[in-house]
DNA sequence: TGCAGAATAGAACGAACGTTCGTTTTATTA
DNA sequence: TAATAAAACGAACGTTCGTTCTATTCTGCA
């Protein structure tokens, strides 16, 4: 049980009696298609640009046949979020568990979060657009956001803790300050180079993030 | 002449022969409230959120008596940028300035950015928003945002490089990583107190900026 | 092979959007 | 006060949106 997973999608049959496919083998098939679809669309644009029916287009069905697989744009848009997050659980934070406890852990996330960031210059990222654009609009989008991102970020703090105790890390190091300034480089790469298209972002963020442990080492 | 400033407001009449209001005492007196409105409106739901039924709808006007005033919803948005930047240099540039040279106007600079951001963390911010919003969609709105952080941030760049001529900071200071870790510090604490809403964002923020500090610090 | 049930299509809905236009009201100035 | 220009209105346009409903096509099992 991999430590980032998050609740299995709830069985379809409880919202309401909507007409909904029932889970035969092409309609998952067809729905997984949908939503691998739909996050390359939202990467882009938002989840709140994601429309069904460029959706729809983009899948050469019908508008009502894309929708019949939700029951709603909302349960669209938590899908999106649920799959971008079972990818960023495969690409970041599985192969450096193989890394060992402690500061070769923890450097082995930092630089598979920065792959993912260097590729998200270029595609978009719904952790950040996401995140602005549920900041105070409540319901199970927002939801499914925030618990993708703490779970993350707990699974990155637990690595921190792991370096202190493994003693790569000062014992009086503040392992959520270190956190905390890891996500913030992040997001500022991804401002300076996707908004500002500043070529010397990744550099920058690579340089913080030695300074930040120069300052914690032992 | 402020250091932040940009340029002035296009004349209305070089954007074709739309019908526009022709500037008069009353005109402008619309204009300026309805702008203010609208900043209002977009601090909370985003340049792109924003709709001109629903302002004029708070503006107890019709909606093409809004309309009128600008021509365009583009050039109202672009509007509510420039009447943000104006109230940003006013609030957190132009008072630092009074501080004297190197540190003690880098401190007030931050301290002051720091204000605006915990103000900002209930109402929203639009050069965050509205960076996400445009990052990849051209024209004028997202020109007058990166005109209006690049103009920050190299004001912020120039304290720093200040404080660093005035031996405040160490010779051997990196001005630009300064800045731009001061940048990420700012993203991070609206991020994990906006969407995130956590309480200790801001204590963060500050500490952030200490241990900054002290790794350049003679 | 036929039939039930699931998957998809297609048409239609009401609402909201930015924008246009002709008209009317209000403000400015001669 | 009369003449003129600007501001504001109200209705309508063409689109797009998510959603609903009914009808059709497909698929797997008896």
């Amino acid at each position: 049980m991999p430590a980032l997973s998050i609740v299995k999608n709830t069985a379809p049959e409880d919202v309401a009696f909507k007409r909904r496919p029932k889970n035969s083998v092409k309609g998952q098939q067809t729905k997984a298609a949908i939503v691998d679809a739909a996050l390359g669309l939202a990467t882009h644009i938002g989840l709140e640009g994601l429309s069904i029916g460029v959706l729809a287009e983009r899948m050469q069905m019908s508008k009502s046949g894309v929708f019949a697989h939700f029951g709603s744009r909302e349960e669209l848009q938590v899908s999106v979020v649920r799959e971008y997050h079972a990818r960023f659980e495969d690409e970041v934070f599985q192969p450096a568990m193989r890394a060992p406890r402690g500061l070769p852990r923890l450097r082995a996330l930092f630089n598979n979060w920065m792959e993912r960031t260097a590729i998200e210059i270029d595609q978009g990222c719904i952790y950040i657009s996401g995140a602005i654009e549920f900041e105070d609009r409540e319901g199970p989008v927002r939801e499914a956001l925030v618990t993708s991102m703490t779970l993350w970020l707990t699974a990155l703090n637990r690595a921190v803790v792991q370096a202190l105790e493994t003693g790569d890390l000062r014992p009086d190091t503040d392992a959520s300050q270190v956190t905390f300034e890891m996500h913030g480089l992040i997001l500022t790469l991804h401002y300076q180079a996707r908004f500002m298209r500043s070529a010397d972002a990744m550099t920058r963020g690579r340089t913080s993030f030695e300074h930040l442990l120069a300052r914690c080492l032992p």
